[in-house]
RNA sequence: GGGCAGUUACCAGAGUGGCCAAAUGGGGCAGACUGUAACUCUGCUAGCGUAAGCUUACGGUGGUUCGAAUCCAUCACUGCCCA
């Protein structure tokens, strides 16, 4: 994997790259679509591609580990010849759910125990056997092994959580380098800073995932229950200390003015699940602000969904009829609203990654922010 | 023509003397959702009021009772069965 850094903000750390793997390139910043169990709900691959533009996607280890599970992935040659998707994957590490899943599993220093939420078996995720289970999916970005430490936690319980991640990334280092890809194509592993919202934590763990010389560096640990504002000092300071050189990826963030603060601090890439699950829920996230399509004022509104969105499905249906489909509890409703919400993602990142190279970033941001915030 | 059962909020449907402006489900109206246990979750859903509260309400009318959706009479309507 390479990454070029090809335009740079005067204003701002805003900057424009492009990433190079086995499986094609990623223009950045970039937004990467979640598809935790090898799929991007009610979303076809060739949606992704065509109408979407997605250039790289998500998947999760632990999903896939619980099921299909490593052996059918094995069989299947990789997640990409599995669910037929050619571009870059990038696989979380089951560390966000050590967060989620919190009541069901353990932390010990070896690892963590989860508790299968599907049938209640037990299963033990070290940092060696997550570097081995992403190595069968077959990622182009494996991501560390990590504790994902709620936004709230004290400093005490942070230090020690953070100091717990920085042990289990060196032996996941450990792992991935005394290991070979199984697809025979490259794929990276990227560490992540965790240290909550204390600032002398996120500065020692950016120091120390900054040493470590990886091809690219994530941000962890961030819109887990801190406010927004504390989120964006984070970024700030730790964007100050990882490498200019390599991708930075925020881990699942957020709402589409989160996209764009985060770039406007030097963030590359980002993933959430907000434009699926909350697509699937009936919230639309447009150029002209956000709208709730179960809401009554839509239902007899013919215009198109979105006059100025990118995708098919933006001018070819009416409000007044994705309204209809919601209501109605119709399955076409989810895709709608998920590739709307997807196309317009990628849309925005798009546009922000053009207005770095223009070189109005800043004043591009700060008017679309106003724009995107409204509600419809 | 006779017998039986029933009529409760937008719909379905509990409730059979006071704890009932009335369970529950659906529908409707809003809100939430950030490395996905999520086509999920929460709130509201007679009127006025921020609220306490007041008013109108369980087919109509008239009773019994301190008190009625609940008991009685009668009328209307609906369903089933028999002729």
């Amino acid at each position: 994997m390479t990454f070029e850094l090809q335009a740079q903000d005067t204003k701002s750390n805003a900057r424009a790259g492009l990433i190079q793997t086995d499986h094609g390139p990623i223009e950045t910043p970039i937004f990467m679509p979640v598809g935790t169990v090898g799929s991007v709900k009610a979303v076809h691959q060739t949606e992704l591609a065509d109408e979407i533009k997605a250039q790289i996607i998500l998947g999760n280890t632990y999903h896939l580990y619980l099921r299909p599970g490593l052996d059918i992935l094995e069989r299947a040659g990789g997640l990409h010849q599995f669910n037929s998707w050619k571009k870059p994957i990038l696989t979380d590490s089951g560390g966000f759910q050590v967060f989620s899943l919190a009541h069901r599993r353990k932390i010990k220093e070896e690892g963590a125990t989860f508790q299968s939420h599907i049938d209640g078996s037990r299963h033990l995720f070290t940092p060696e056997n997550v570097m081995d289970t992403q190595r069968t999916i077959g990622a182009d970005i494996m991501m560390a092994f990590d504790e994902c430490t709620p936004g709230t936690a004290d400093f005490d319980y942070a230090s020690k959580s953070m100091a717990m991640t920085h042990r289990w990334l060196d032996r996941c280092i450990d792992r991935f380098d005394h290991t070979e890809p199984k697809y025979g194509y490259h794929q990276s592993l990227f560490p992540i800073v965790q240290g909550c919202v204390y600032p002398d934590l996120r500065k020692r763990s950016a120091e120390f995932i900054a040493s470590k010389g990886r091809e690219g560096n994530a941000i962890g640990g961030l819109a887990v229950g801190e406010p927004t504002e504390k989120m964006y000092e984070m970024i700030e300071l730790v964007n100050e200390i990882l490498p200019k050189d390599k991708p930075r990826y925020l881990m699942g963030v957020g709402t589409p003015a989160n996209l764009l603060e985060g770039i406007e601090r030097g963030v590359d890439m980002f993933d959430c699940v907000m434009p699926t699950r909350n697509g699937r829920n009936g919230m639309l996230f447009t150029r002209n602000g956000i709208m709730n399509m179960r809401n009554h004022k839509w239902v007899d509104d013919f215009s198109p969904i979105d006059p100025e969105g990118t995708a098919t499905v933006d001018t070819l249906y009416s409000k007044a009829y994705l309204r209809h489909l919601f209501i109605s509890d119709e399955l076409l409703g989810l895709q709608i609203a998920s590739i709307h919400n997807l196309a317009f993602y990628l849309w925005l990142v798009g546009e922000a990654r053009k207005h770095i190279f223009i070189g109005d970033f800043s004043t591009w941001k700060d008017q679309t922010i106003k724009k995107i915030t409204n509600r419809l």
